[in-house]
DNA sequence: TGCCAATAATAACCCTGATTATTATATCCA
DNA sequence: TGGATATAATAATCAGGGTTATTATTGGCA
């Protein structure tokens, strides 16, 4: 049905991306997490009793975006929201027994719809594209904190705290 | 910032298309054109008169989302809607003057960021992520029709209507 | 010490998109 | 000819994401 196929990088990536998620939303309605959710909790279980402001900046999230997310996800029982004992205006987040068990199945499903998706791919090809998408997201990423990607000073970026070096160990891998 | 770079390939594709509109929106504030409007005003440029469920399938959205759209788009002048004479039921779409002048400029914004966007990829690899998103497109249209593609009887489509061979045509190219 | 700038979280509001349910027509066919 | 069926558009409602502005705190520094 798409017979004038988009000849816009941007707009067809964009296309790609709602048409998963779509797709994503409707095989997994008997599941009580979003996609959304499922890339939060990816996140949150790396980084347990991290605080939103983190959270956002490692999800290239705004605040208030995540901040509107744990809010609904601790409603759902999928999250919980700790009183940070060396800030009162900050809360850690920790996922919850009904999350982490969430994770595995879920993570499962979306990786069958992405396999899906990219059916009539070589694995080189898929390689590829999954190089050429990270290097989209770098530019994007870089572009966003400033104009010269060198001059990366925190306080510039949208949200995001300085971080101390031990906490960034914390957050890789 | 993005120290744990997403590992899959869904929500990394999610991830740059999110952070590409965003920009979007970023630069072309000044613009009285949001990038989903400028998508819809190109399809719509090239299929004058077509009907909202039409204009929907051709951009494998809900009729719904369109008419919102719509709405939203015949309040800033950016569209016309105008009683379909041959069906009561059916309004026929029109690009303005105004949306027309818009055009032009955004594409070229568009394309600018794009190409920003792909800084780092040579020709051929910027090819490839092309031809390769069109497959994860074309596949993921297929799959929400029917679980067969070759089973793909009108009315089980989203919204479609059956159409006659002439419009085809015309919205070939 | 005491004030001012930076930060964490969030309220209010807008756009995008989907689902479900309604209403008004149009069609098809018995 | 009529009635079942399909279609066009849209109202209501929900999730995801963003921007701007507020409120508490924290922290640095004069």
């Amino acid at each position: 049905m798409k017979q004038d196929p988009q000849t816009s990088l941007g707009f067809l990536l964009v296309d790609a991306a709602r048409l998963l998620r779509r797709r994503f939303e409707q095989e997994n309605r008997d599941m009580p997490m979003t996609s959304a959710q499922l890339q939060i909790i990816a996140r949150l279980s790396k980084n347990e009793g991290i605080g939103q402001a983190a959270l956002a900046s490692l999800l290239e999230l705004e605040p208030m975006t995540v901040s509107r997310h744990v809010d609904r996800m601790v409603a759902a029982g999928l999250v919980e929201r700790v009183q940070d004992p060396n800030d009162r205006r900050a809360r850690q987040l920790f996922t919850t027994e009904k999350s982490r068990a969430l994770l595995a199945p879920m993570r499962e499903r979306a990786n069958t719809l992405f396999d899906e998706a990219q059916v009539g791919l070589s694995s080189k090809e898929r390689e590829a594209l999954f190089a050429a998408l990270q290097v989209v997201v770098r530019n994007l990423c870089a572009a966003d904190a400033s104009a010269n990607p060198a001059d990366d000073r925190p306080g510039r970026r949208t949200g995001s705290a300085p971080m101390a070096d031990d906490v960034k160990q914390d957050i890789l891998s």
